[in-house]
Order: C-alpha cells, then sequence, then structure tokens
RNA sequence: GGAUCGGUAGUUCAGUUGGUUAGAAUGCCGCCCUGUCACGGCGGAGGUCGCGGGUUCGAGUCCCGUCCGGUCCGCCA
C-alpha cells in the first residue's frame, strides 16, 4: 500500500497514528542534525521530520532529495513543538521510521509554487508540472464541480444529455471548420462541429423535449486570451417554450451555479434591449458593474463653429465622477494617446472639467461656461467631475465612446472581480449587412426566428427593413463578458427557406447544406429553443479571471499549438496516400 | 491580414549616450547550522545577449531582415 492517508488529511487528532503517506518533495530544510521535508499532493502539504540523533543513515539520505522526488514514508502522526497556523496539517508532523524513493525527478524548469517564476511558454510545455501548482490545480478542480453542478440542475429539470457526433459536415457559414479527411471516401471531408446546433434542433424534432449536453467545439478562427480553437460549451435546448422561459430556466441555471461553486447569491437578472444596450454603453455586453452611461450630446455641441463637431455624426461623451483634480494634463495626454491607438480608432479627446476654479475645457475657444455648463447638467455632473467627448461616424463613436468607458471603469477602479452584474441582452437585430461580401449575415445563427411581429416584414423587406428585423436572441452577459447565447428557431420549412434566402443562399445551397434539417422540419417540428454556455469563460468569469487558458487542463498558444506535445506536426507520405492527399509546397 | 510589446544565466528580469571582464534575484552545487515552514550563514558553478546581415575603431545597445512568444484589432453565424 502506498499511503493510509493523503497529504492534506491529518490532524492533531490523529497524534501516536502510524501512518503512510506518498507525494511530491515539495522542499526540504536542512538544520544539519535535523531535517524538514514538505511532502505535497492535492490534497495539501505535510511535514515530514529527520533526527539525526534516532537514525543518522536515514537522515543522512533525506537530506539528499531533491525537489519533486516521489517518495512514500512511514512514521508517526505527532504534535508539533512549533506549529504553523497558515497550513491545514501545521499541527501535526510525521516523524519518519523509514521511506523510499518511487522515483527521481530532474531539477524542475520553475518553481512549483502558488507564485511560479515561470512565463506561460514554459508553464504549458511543462504543463504536468504547473499542474501541481495550487492556482492551476484548483481551477482544473474547480471546472471539474462546475459541469457537476451543472449535470445535476439540468438532470434535475428533466434534461437529457446526449452526445452528438464530432465528425459532421462542413458548413461555410460562421466560423472556418476544422476538417478531417476520410481515408474511406476518397477526397471527402468531416468537418468538427462548431456547435451542435443542428444536431440539437434535430433532437427537439425526435422528441427529446429538453436536451443538454457539455460538449467540445472547434472553430479556426484567431485566438485570443479567452477563445480557445476546441473549447467547451453547455449546450442546451427545449421544445414548446417560449423565450422568457428559456430565460428563466437559465438565470436559474447560473444562480445555481454560483450559489453551490462560489456561494454568491446573483439577483434577478435585469433584461436589456440590444438598442438600448448600444446606447447606453455602445457594446453588446455591457458591464453593468459600473454607471458611466453614454450620452448623445449632437444637439447640445453642433454648430458653434467647432469643423470637426460641425462635421461629426454623432458627438457622444461619459462623464467620470469625481476624478477632475487627480486627472492630470499628463493623463489627459495618456487617455489621448489611447483613444487615438488603431484598435480604438478616435480621431482626438475632448474634455470638460468641472473643476474648483470653474468650468474648463479643451474647446473653450469655441464654447462659453454657458455652453459647458449645459453639456454637465446634460450628465448631472457635478463639481469634481470630468467629462470626456468623442465624435465622428455614429456607429464607431458609440463603440469608441463604449471602450472609453470600459477603459475609465478599469482605471477608476470600479471592475472589481468580486462583484457579479448579470444581465440578457435581448432582441438582437436579425440580419447585419456585411461590406465585404456584400451580403447579409445571420447576427446569431441562420437558423434564429425573427420575432413573431417582423415575420410578415421578412417576406418583401427593403435595405432598411431588413436591417431593422428583429431576432428572438439572447445573450447572458456578465461583467461585460458573453458568457451565453440562444435564440428561439425556426420550426417551419417555409420560413427556413425564406431566411436562407435573405442570407443569399441559393436554394440548391440551402437543400444540399441544410435540407436535412429542412426536410425534418417537415415532419412535425414543435416549437423550439435553446442556449449555448462557453463553459471555459463562465468558469474563468465566477472566479473574475479574464483568461481562460488555466480553467483548460492543455490549451493551445496564440498560435493554436500545443506546445507540449508539439502539435500540428507535418504527417507523412504514407499517411497522405492513404488520405488521398498532397500537400502543396510554399 | 494588421497594430503593439517583448526575446540577455535553469528561471524572472535590469543593463544609462554605442565603450574595460554583461549584472541582480531566485534556482542549482558544496560546506556549516537541532524547530524550520519564503529557514539562515559562507563559498562556487552557470551566458552563442533568439537567428542572419549591415553601420562602426568598437554593437546586448543603432539599422534591415527573419523566427519565436504575449496583448489587442480584423475574424470568431
Amino acid at each position: 500500500m502506498y499511503r493510509t492517508h493523503n497529504c492534506g488529511a491529518l490532524r492533531i487528532y490523529d497524534s501516536g497514528s502510524k501512518v503512510t503517506l506518498s507525494g511530491w518533495v515539495q522542499s526540504a530544510r536542512d538544520f544539519g542534525g535535523l531535517t524538514f521535508i514538505d511532502l505535497r499532493d492535492r490534497y495539501g502539504i505535510t511535514q515530514l521530520v529527520f533526527n539525526l540523533d534516532d537514525d543518522a543513515d536515514l537522515c543522512m539520505r533525506a537530506r539528499k532529495l531533491g525537489r519533486e522526488f516521489v517518495i512514500m514514508a512511514e512514521g508517526t502522526v505527532r504534535e508539533r513543538s512549533n506549529k504553523n497556523p497558515n497550513r491545514a496539517t501545521g499541527s501535526i508532523e510525521i516523524d519518519v521510521k523509514s521511506f523510499s524513493i518511487l522515483n527521481a525527478s530532474k531539477v524542475p524548469p520553475f518553481t512549483i509554487e502558488d507564485e511560479s517564476d515561470g512565463g506561460d511558454e514554459l508553464r504549458m510545455k511543462y504543463r504536468y508540472l504547473d499542474i501541481r501548482r495550487t492556482p492551476v490545480k484548483d481551477k482544473i478542480i474547480f471546472r471539474s464541480k462546475v459541469a457537476l453542478e451543472t449535470r445535476k440542475y439540468l438532470s434535475g429539470e428533466g434534461f437529457v444529455e446526449i452526445e452528438t457526433p464530432c465528425l459532421i459536415k462542413s458548413t461555410p457559414e460562421g466560423a472556418r471548420d476544422f476538417v478531417v479527411p476520410s481515408r474511406m471516401n476518397p477526397g471527402q471531408f468531416y468537418a468538427l462541429p462548431q456547435s451542435p446546433q443542428t444536431f440539437k434542433q434535430i433532437l427537439m424534432v425526435a422528441g427529446m423535449d429538453k436536451y443538454f449536453q457539455i460538449v467540445k467545439c472547434f472553430r479556426d478562427e484567431d485566438l485570443r486570451a479567452d477563445r480557445q480553437p476546441e473549447f467547451t460549451q453547455i449546450d442546451c435546448e427545449m421544445a414548446f417554450i417560449t423565450r422568457d422561459e428559456v430565460l428563466d430556466t437559465f438565470e436559474e441555471l447560473t444562480r445555481h451555479l454560483f450559489n453551490t461553486c462560489v456561494t454568491v447569491p446573483l439577483p434577478k437578472f435585469p433584461r436589456m434591449a440590444y438598442d438600448d444596450a448600444m446606447r447606453d454603453y455602445g457594446i453588446d455586453k455591457p458591464d453593468l458593474r459600473f454607471d458611466m452611461k453614454l450620452h448623445d450630446l449632437t444637439d447640445l455641441i453642433k454648430g458653434k463653429g467647432f469643423k470637426i463637431f460641425d462635421d461629426a455624426e454623432l458627438i457622444g461623451g461619459i462623464n467620470a465622477s469625481g476624478i477632475a483634480e487627480s486627472f492630470s494634463r499628463k493623463d489627459i495626454d495618456t487617455l489621448t494617446e489611447w483613444v487615438k491607438r488603431p484598435q480604438i480608432g478616435a480621431k482626438g479627446l475632448i474634455y470638460i472639467k468641472l473643476g474648483s476654479d470653474g468650468i474648463k475645457s479643451s474647446v473653450d475657444k469655441f464654447y462659453t461656461p454657458e455652453d459647458l455648463q449645459k453639456i454637465a447638467d446634460a450628465f448631472h455632473a457635478q463639481r469634481g467631475d470630468m467629462i470626456f467627448i468623442l465624435s465622428g461616424e455614429a456607429e464607431k463613436t458609440q463603440k469608441q465612446l463604449g471602450e472609453l468607458r470600459l477603459e475609465m471603469g478599469a482605471r477608476l477602479g470600479l471592475r472589481d472581480p468580486k462583484v457579479f452584474k448579470p444581465l440578457w441582452v435581448v432582441d438582437f437585430p436579425l440580419l447585419e449587412w456585411d461590406e465585404d461580401s456584400k451580403r447579409f449575415h445571420a447576427m446569431h445563427h441562420p437558423f434564429t426566428s425573427p420575432k413573431k411581429a417582423d415575420v410578415e416584414r421578412m417576406l418583401g423587406g427593403d435595405h432598411e427593413t431588413m436591417k431593422s428585423l428583429r431576432a428572438d436572441a439572447y445573450d447572458l452577459v456578465l461583467n461585460g463578458v458573453e458568457i451565453g447565447g440562444g435564440s428561439i428557431r425556426i420550426h417551419d420549412r417555409a420560413l427556413q427557406e425564406k431566411n436562407f434566402q435573405l442570407l443569399g443562399f441559393t436554394q440548391e445551397q440551402a437543400e444540399s447544406q441544410f435540407g436535412f434539417l429542412m426536410g425534418a422540419f417537415e415532419y412535425g417540428a414543435p416549437p423550439h429553443g435553446g442556449i449555448a454556455f462557453g463553459f471555459d469563460r463562465l468558469c474563468a468569469v465566477m472566479q473574475g479571471e479574464t483568461s481562460i487558458r488555466d480553467f483548460i487542463a492543455f490549451p493551445k498558444n496564440n498560435q493554436g499549438r500545443d506546445v507540449m506535445i508539439d502539435a500540428p506536426s507535418v504527417i507523412d507520405d504514407v499517411q497522405l496516400k492513404e488520405l488521398s492527399l498532397r500537400v502543396e509546397k510554399e
């Protein structure tokens, strides 16, 4: 037997017990005659003691143990004379009678401690060492807990977990597919699913009523800190439900997960229309942890002879409360540079400062103190506040203001990772014009139902009508992060065909790509809808983290590479030939 | 596809205006130490400054190219 207890189990009431522990050598502290070894496993750390007077040979051997050696030690639990209150096992130690080395270890390339000295790339290359560290280990275990609670909750609500295939059909809509060549069907390819969307809808036609799956999805797009080429969704679908029933069900799931996994009670989730979110926050996933709403100042500001504003389609601003005195000239310059970065793309930044010595702005030449006061009043601004104004083309300016709001919120410490502000964003546009391909794209996906009131308008609309169509789609947003999204689906063949037509599909294309789905709709498809949560992202947000990488045991780097196993890699000619593939040389 | 930051000891980083033998911390190795838990003390080893080219009397430092990594924009129905 390798162990009678784990390294986090023993307490003072175990004193006197003979025990066997196995684990990794975290560190050794050698005092000549006395040697301490911290023995670690995933449950904790227990101190082993070796005394030169008791057994000189054993003590000398213990001194030679290196970091990360795997050992098995046998001895007696003993109360410590010097207790360590910072450790669960800090009241006891093991007076070791014998030990054996189960496996030696090379010196690890970085320290296996909470604050490791290792950089990301090194940590990923030696991920098995990284996962030994408490912060990473805890995140992986946390993920398991969230998955378990998801299954418990949804099963309790009558949902059935059903697996859908990973080898499916490639469709050009949406993200790029990862493709898999078929050996038995030369020249043909499977695609890995971007989501099990069509399968779960077909399960509704099949009468499965309430479905869920914790499922890997694959998208061959560029990566980010919160985006991986393979990621996990909590994928759900329900039949015979309305939008509000879907929102209620998954609001409760979210609340259950926060209660059980992080003991945070969530308030009732407000619901906000997409248009309102864009108008007030400049983004479709507003961070409600702080206010600082956008204000449209176009009518107030235009026509005073300041050319930049007079030419602008939209002039808008935000009010940062209480920073007027502390926000220096240099801060203004830095912020101006920030909004002018190509990622934001503003031309410049105007400010109005409500200082103790009166109201001042960077456009005093064009605006009287009375004009400025009117603007300040629009914000209900008070002395000590500072207003920042951007202008230009409407949509761009709105987005830029949204970015500026988030930046100022971060600078003022208003984005507390311990505070959670969920909301539903609803009534998304059905379609989105794409300048590159000169056609409309589905904003959510092509199976999304328009709102009932808009179905009629779908049938014969011009460009502007098309833009104004609303979808029965919704996103769950938490602290500025989209953690879930879904919609009521089309369940009628004719409407689905019409939608494909609006999206620029020929009838043949629609039939060859999604004929199986529309075919299913002809055999009694029930009204249905659903949602999918970004599981990795949900875990990260629950812990107040922005990167999802440590919630994934073996993540890919920015180039989509797994640096531990060194994938992707070339395959040999025999394999290529078997698959009827030829690689074009650059 | 684009922007931007970075690459110097095992690791994390510093390195001034281009100027003698490239430093610190930590880790590693050796010796000392009987109550530590970030142990302590003394000593030691450890470098193709990512790679290639250029400017220069002289390049870690400046220029060009290239590779690798981080963050972001585009992209992600």
